[in-house]
DNA sequence: TTATTTGATTGAAACGTTTCATTTGTTATA
DNA sequence: TATAACAAATGAAACGTTTCAATCAAATAA
């Protein structure tokens, strides 16, 4: 079919410079918005350019001048709410700067994020946003070692050289949340972490400060850590009717839960509910990212709320900064975060105050 | 700082064809998989590229080869959970299928449509994903007139030639929607509609479909369309308070709603709860996506569920055949919704039935 | 007038690949 | 033995820009 092979562009600087009578490197200043074109000559370009339909062909741009103004972004799973928002911004925020972006979700999966990586490079991005990534650092390692781009890393700390991160206090996440939680009076407490690293057998990244704040808030409340009253979550949204299920043999049961983020506080609350108790009369449940839904579920989601919005800009100003070289210390920049009272812990206020 | 400045890759093919002992010719084709390599020479030519840590410059090949294995996708608006997904989809597929993305969130910024596109044919992609783009047909046309790349709309139906679509049957959404509220019993049925097209002023593409589905729903059971009983929202979150606040105006209320989308419904869920009525026992209602709040919202709510998933894998194999040649026909292909019952309609059989 | 400076414009090299006509070497065929 | 056929490898052109040293023309200074 004749349809889709002609790809190549029907007309290059090469024929507009000869349609308006220059060279072609007068042709090309016109397009690069060079001072020293005569005014003449450059409305005699734009002309032929026009007459041509004329469009810059960016890929031998990029190729002569080294720069593509191109930026990869890989994020963990862009069907989150929370991770949307903030791609939504890092859109935005990029386009104001010109800077186009490569976009690969890695469903959580080792190879694809070692494939997109590689794809970034090999397409000569300007610099890389990870968003969300919580992967073996060695991973990263071992493709990033001899790369010299900014890279920020939003949400996923790591101790790499040169590169920047920035995310929201986890660990005072958690213990605002617990604290809350604690103020009101309840008592036991249980925890839905976040998934644990199968290499080290330790929570992963933004669980374990969650996990942190938790631990931080009951030693200052002189409350003793029971570990039977943890449930390993995977940050997934069925996780909830599991640790619901699992809370449920104990006994005595958890007064108040506290999930580490709101997909499974939400499907938390739903089992509970099923399981024929309330919320928050008999469980109390704090959540974690204030997604939407946690303002329109009944009853209404108590959680912590990220600066998402801010991640974005951050993000995008410190790629910024970098790319115009700007200081050369790596940034590594924690956010506050803040509880937001619904209705989901009630007002109990029980002996333990 | 020296830090961000050689960007340019260390090692280039001529490099390792020189440390290798063989002509850049044959190094490129050991990359590029040819057969007619023989494998002592090949082995070298691996050597010296691991030696070197080399790596292919797309830029470079994509200049020659007059190809990029890249296309560009233009989402309405990521953070909607219903194109979300489907953009995840797309990533995926796409990844199998050995292609890269360009991303762009337009937000419904025309600005943003025209810039994006342009970057994307400037970058030379292989073809272009629309992902609920809504806007002028002429003005994808004024950019897309002269290109000649596959370029499929999912969920956006536009009859310029060449482009294929897909998209979920919104006539038959809006229909059995209806249906499933007359057939309860239900009387006077209001509708949330969608966006009206400001130029034509007619309801845009997709709240078209439904609203004509809704039409015809009461027509089939003899009930006449009153327009009092409709309300123009666009698609947002807080037009289903303000839906409702016009429909409390009403008299007789209605006593069922059919919003065209689930966060307009759940968002009027909540404004009728607020009223102090109750769902869907003082007003039944009916949504439009089965985002995924849809399900643990209470009452649960009965929506009309599209093939997201679907439409993702079938933009991906259309556009994968496009670009190995098959077919010449536009594809214009319209998916079965299917009714998802709840609770947000209750099993009230009145009156009417 | 001549030399110098300034400003506008040119032309060709360069970017790192792929492509393809050509060359080289080997094996089969007559 | 000479020739044809085949396989493996080469080398240079080409892709469409940007860059930059060199050129040319005009204006200024001596």
């Amino acid at each position: 079919m004749k349809r889709f092979n002609q790809i190549r562009s029907m007309s290059n600087l090469k024929e507009v410079a000869k349609k308006a009578g220059v060279s072609v490197g007068t042709a090309s200043a016109v397009f690069n918005g060079k001072n020293w074109v005569s005014n003449d000559l450059r409305l005699r370009v734009l002309k032929a350019a026009k007459e041509f339909n004329y469009r810059p062909n960016r890929i031998a741009r990029n190729l002569r001048s080294n720069t593509t103004n191109t930026i990869g972004v890989l994020v963990t799973n862009i069907n989150s709410p929370f991770f949307s928002q903030i791609m939504k911004v890092l859109s935005y925020e990029c386009h104001k700067n010109g800077l186009n972006l490569f976009f690969s979700d890695t469903n959580c999966d080792e190879n694809i994020i070692i494939k997109s990586l590689n794809d970034f490079l090999e397409h000569k991005v300007d610099g890389i946003i990870l968003l969300g990534i919580d992967t073996r650092e060695q991973l990263l390692r071992d493709i990033l070692f001899d790369v010299e781009l900014p890279i920020i890393s939003i949400e996923g700390n790591y101790s790499i050289e040169n590169m920047d991160y920035i995310q929201a206090d986890a660990f005072q996440g958690g213990y605002i949340a617990t604290k809350h939680l604690l103020e009101l009076g309840y008592y036991p407490i249980s925890i839905i972490t976040g998934p644990l690293n199968p290499e080290e057998k330790i929570l992963r990244k933004n669980g374990w400060g969650r996990f942190k704040g938790y631990l931080k808030a009951l030693e200052d409340k002189g409350v003793v850590y029971n570990p039977e009253y943890s449930y390993k979550g995977n940050f997934l949204f069925d996780d909830g009717v599991k640790a619901i299920e699992y809370f449920l043999t104990l006994n005595p049961l958890p007064r108040a839960i506290f999930a580490s983020n709101d997909m499974m506080a939400i499907n938390a609350m739903q089992a509970i509910k099923e399981k024929g108790l309330r919320v928050p009369e008999d469980i109390a449940i704090v959540g974690f990212d204030d997604i939407p839904a946690a303002s329109f579920i009944s009853p209404a989601l108590t959680t912590v709320r990220l600066p998402q919005k801010l991640l974005g800009n951050l993000a995008v100003d410190i790629l910024m900064s970098r790319l115009q070289g700007k200081s050369a210390i790596p940034l590594r920049k924690v956010l506050p975060v803040e509880i937001v009272v619904r209705e989901s812990c009630g007002l109990y206020l029980g002996e333990k105050r």
